[in-house]
DNA sequence: CATCAGGTTGACGTTTACGTCCACGGGTGT
DNA sequence: ACACCCGTGGACGTAAACGTCAACCTGATG
């Protein structure tokens, strides 16, 4: 909808990217240190295109999943891998499924936690007492 | 099962816990200074009962969650109020609302990736040629 | 031309969550 | 009595992930 659609552009400045992701722009350059971004450069200056961009936004959903930047480097790796190519395809099945693994434990302990707060939540809401009709009505 | 079946046992010394969790003591013990466990003392000898065991559990799971302490902190308190007697039930409500937030959020990213893994765990399979009959029966 | 916004690297500071090392005390087996 | 083993608290070290200057280089603009 945007006349500037994040999504249907091609360069952008770090600025661009810290601006659309409220990050500083001092983490995307860290992030590119660490071999997790490698922007195009003109001059000295980084030019980003969606290639990085879709990286940044793996990124960032790694870190809310609470991975390490090291672990979400390697989980980068997994979608960069020529799967066609590959001669070690079976590696990457591998890590693959290593990586699932953990985040279906993941997705264990989450419903978990999330069954438990709902029933702490249910017992308060009842001690406030649950919505009447007379509630709804107001 | 066990003769010593740590679920039924009310005593734990910081060493049990610590290899019933695989943690380390001092672990333990940093995350008492943080107000998160707070065991007996016999003496100088810290006594751990069920309700910190328990509490250790909801700490690990918070942590494999990737959240810190301090959260974790706060999260534990919704556990502890008490319910039937608080006088602001409607903050605890808000509080278990906003973390349920957090986590719902979290089971969608998740959820996403876990989609997005598997899409490329099946390109690389079919690459390495799906399993057959008589694959199965080797 | 002066200035100013925005970009760069480098060095150092900071917070979190422990690990490591230490000197010390208390109970136990021999 | 002596050697162990376990536990304790204090001090210091450390890795990760940035934040915070500082000093510098642009390119655009009034």
């Amino acid at each position: 909808m945007n006349k500037h659609d994040a999504d249907k552009r091609d360069l952008f400045a770090i600025a661009d990217l810290a601006k659309e992701f409220g990050i500083s722009t001092r983490a995307i350059r860290f992030y590119e240190t660490k071999g997790l971004l490698k922007p195009d450069r003109v001059g000295s200056t980084r030019v980003f295109r969606r290639r990085d961009r879709a990286r940044l936004i793996l990124i960032l959903r790694g870190k809310r999943l609470g991975f390490s930047l090291r672990d979400i480097s390697e989980y980068l790796s997994l979608y960069d891998t020529d799967n066609s190519r590959t001669a070690q395809v079976q590696l990457l099945i591998e890590k693959v499924d290593e990586r699932l693994g953990l985040l279906r434990s993941q997705l264990t302990d989450l419903e978990t936690t999330i069954a438990e707060l709902s029933e702490i939540r249910a017992l308060a809401d009842e001690r406030i007492g649950p919505a009447t009709d007379i509630d709804k009505a107001s």
